[in-house]
DNA sequence: AGCATATAAGTCGCACACGATTGAATCGCC
DNA sequence: GGCGATTCAATCGTGTGCGACTTATATGCT
């Protein structure tokens, strides 16, 4: 017996049998949440997930930052002139190989993570999770996209 | 003893530890990996969404498919422009109520369904898991997306 | 009826993402 | 040493997302 909640013919799953769209939907959630968060100290997300990465670990290429978040130079560069411009961060060639770019945390930029440091806490508070239940869904999803990306070796 | 893989104060989360990144970039990846499935029928992720929306139930307000979709009538006009003209679907003010305007599929659009239908079994083929754990990945992300929306009763 | 309020869609500006391409610097190999 | 291939960052164009605002229509209250 056919389904009643949906017109004949129309069997295909829908947006909330989808996976990719649990996934996407939930990315505009955590940007959404971060948002009034983040206006405080005066980042978009993918700015301070940038900045994560260089609080991490300080004065890396364009290209090791890109592998870090998964972007290429098109989206960097100009996230990074905005960072630079916001005077967060530092750009320079490498005198080494002129070809690449440096990013350094400028005094300002190392200073901001006082600032950010209670976003990660408001996070954890409202997802309300274990840290157990955290790290295995982080790893599951860290899975799927190793599939999507085709490197499962 | 410190983490000698960081430099000294330097004990906040990295990228790679916190949850919104693997959705951050997750959902990149499922967006590289839908592109050349998609572009064989001239869509794009969001917009191939909206479609399945439209699929599952045609003939709805932009409101309506918003709330499918997550998305605002700022994000989605455009995007239905777009669709509309590439004669996938037909836009009219609704004349019992003429704020809204009514979305409905056109014979194109509900014909393009048989070309996008391999997808799905594409995707369910990569990332190749059992239904048991896919639905409960996809239930947990709703979760944390439900939780960050602040629908929490 | 009359007017404030609410609601739906759309517009505008800004900041991502990303495919395609370019320009400069380096590498590899003879 | 020279030169084609490679690498790195940047640029350009298109399409989202979304906050802030506008416009048009409908609703509610007296």
């Amino acid at each position: 017996m056919p389904d009643p909640s949906k017109p004949p013919g129309e069997q295909g799953p829908a947006l909330d049998e989808m996976l990719c769209f649990s996934i996407y939907s939930t990315g505009h959630a955590f940007n959404q949440f971060y948002r009034p968060l983040l206006d405080r100290i005066g980042l978009t997300y993918p700015q301070y997930l940038a900045m994560v990465a260089l609080w991490a670990r300080d004065d890396r290429t364009v290209k090791e930052l890109g592998e870090a978040l998964h972007l290429e130079s098109n989206t960097l560069t100009p996230l990074l002139k905005r960072l630079e411009g916001l005077g967060h961060i530092q750009r320079s060639r490498d005198p080494e190989d002129e070809r690449q770019v440096r990013v350094r945390l400028t005094e300002q930029g190392r200073a901001l993570r006082a600032e950010a440091k209670h976003i990660a806490a408001c996070v954890r508070e409202v997802l309300d999770m274990s840290l157990d239940d955290l790290d295995r869904i982080q790893r599951e999803i860290e899975s799927i996209r190793g599939r999507l990306l085709n490197r499962r070796p």
